[in-house]
DNA sequence: GTTGAGCGTT
């Protein structure tokens, strides 16, 4: 099946940054499908970085408005996300 | 209660 997404990744992050407000952020520059924050599974703290599902045509525009953004003080990073397994489709 | 480069579980 094709997905009609693509998967960010967000860096830099705050400690207090939470998935919702990547949501917000985020769907102001496009759709935002899903967003998830990475916490340490052994303390349950932020780890500062998270991930954002957007939607394919609107990632681009997303990463080139949001990466170098300011948030909660700190410039953040955002980038096309890696994939955790399986191959990458095009 | 802390920290600061990074690519992630159901």
């Amino acid at each position: 099946m094709r997905c009609v997404a693509r998967t960010l990744y967000v860096g830099n992050l705050p400690w207090a940054t939470r998935a919702e407000d990547l949501a917000e952020i985020f769907s102001s520059y496009g759709e935002v499908l899903s967003s998830r924050i990475i916490s340490d599974r052994q303390t349950g703290r932020s780890r500062g970085f998270g991930f954002v599902e957007v939607r394919d045509e609107d990632a681009d525009a997303m990463i080139a408005a949001l990466n170098g953004a300011e948030l909660g003080g700190r410039v953040i990073i955002v980038n096309e996300a890696r994939e955790r397994q399986d191959v990458r489709r095009r």
